[in-house]
DNA sequence: AACTGACCAAATAACTAATCTAGTCATTAA
DNA sequence: TTAATGACTAGATTAGTTATTTGGTCAGTT
């Protein structure tokens, strides 16, 4: 990623978070970027794409921290509650800091509804994580693809929840939930 | 119920179902029902409470209705998977006879949520079923209300599924997440 | 080769007038 | 006495119109 994309996604982040995607003209945009509208269309094909692409550049972000964090884990149970719990902890503080209101976060999590590549990303981590398990011996020999999509599907379920409640409250609930699952693949 | 009742809740439910709540006028209701204005406000204080009151009895009807169905299943799990699949098709049927397309469905469904008292609703049954698996000694002994509250969070999250797609969609995720769920108590 | 901003059709907002609706209540019917 | 009624009203919603903004383009600049 160049120089000006970054100024261009910076200035995006900023401003969908603040006002939301509709609110958020591309000439706003191009202007806190300090380019000019045409730019941005020379990087990215209209404003849907540039908005998925600052959400996969912000996905990628979270999603490497938390691997590094997380480097230390050995078990795979372990390492499936740190990294559901550090990615969520890690959203909910981007959040916080960039200001967005409840009603913004909605927006923005309908437009990425429309937008299909977004929602199924990058989750190669956990699939890992319950290969590890298998190979430790500590899960059955499940069918680790159908695993994954059960668990990504619940705890997916809690993203619209982190929307509106605070991280804390949502913790408990997930981890009970979440616990019981694991304890279902548990040898 | 008396027989007043029954007509505005019948042309209610037609009505609400074709139109949404927010098209469907209480005069229209009244006229379907053939009733004045006035008496449906001598029977519900309002036009959210008359929705409400709609909703309650649909779930009375399809709860009473599984459990007869499913009162001869002794197995706690079984009971389970039986209770969360009937009632799941029973509610599918029913929308299908209703006619009510998903932007319908959806717009209902966001009215519940504004509605507190529709969703922290009767789930006495699976309560039991949770207890009675522990006497069995197929479950291990866990804290029932928060088991119950799990299942129940997770498996709610389907009804947002249910509005959109169809039951045999939604059933196959829905089963393998709730078998992982169940496996997760088992002795 | 990367960037720019004036330009345009189409979408959206703003404004107004006209219509409709939720809820009330004095009256009627049972 | 109790249940039912429908005309009524303030406030919300819609429809229709105009004014403004927006996403995206492209000929020209750096």
């Amino acid at each position: 990623m160049n120089s000006t994309e970054l100024k261009i996604l910076t200035a995006a982040h900023q401003l969908f978070f603040r006002f939301g995607f509709k609110k958020t003209s591309v000439d706003e945009i191009a202007a806190e970027a300090g380019v000019g509208k045409g730019t941005i269309y020379n990087h990215y094909s209209n404003k849907e794409e540039l908005f998925m692409k600052l959400g996969e550049s912000m996905q990628t972000l979270v999603k490497e921290q938390v691997e590094r964090e997380i480097s230390h884990v050995t078990q795979a149970d372990e390492r499936i509650f740190e990294r559901i719990d550090r990615e969520m902890k890690l959203f909910s503080a981007k959040k916080l800091e960039s200001g967005a209101t409840p009603a913004i976060m909605q927006e923005l999590f309908e437009v990425c509804g429309h937008l299909k590549s977004l929602q199924k990303y990058n989750e190669i981590g956990l699939i890992r994580d319950l290969e590890l398990g298998v190979e430790q011996g500590i899960f059955k020999k499940i069918d680790v693809e159908q695993t994954f999509k059960s668990i990504y599907t619940v705890m997916g379920q809690f993203m619209l929840k982190w929307l509106f409640m605070d991280y804390e409250e949502v913790k408990l609930e997930r981890n009970s939930i979440l616990k019981m699952m694991i304890d279902g693949i548990r040898v």
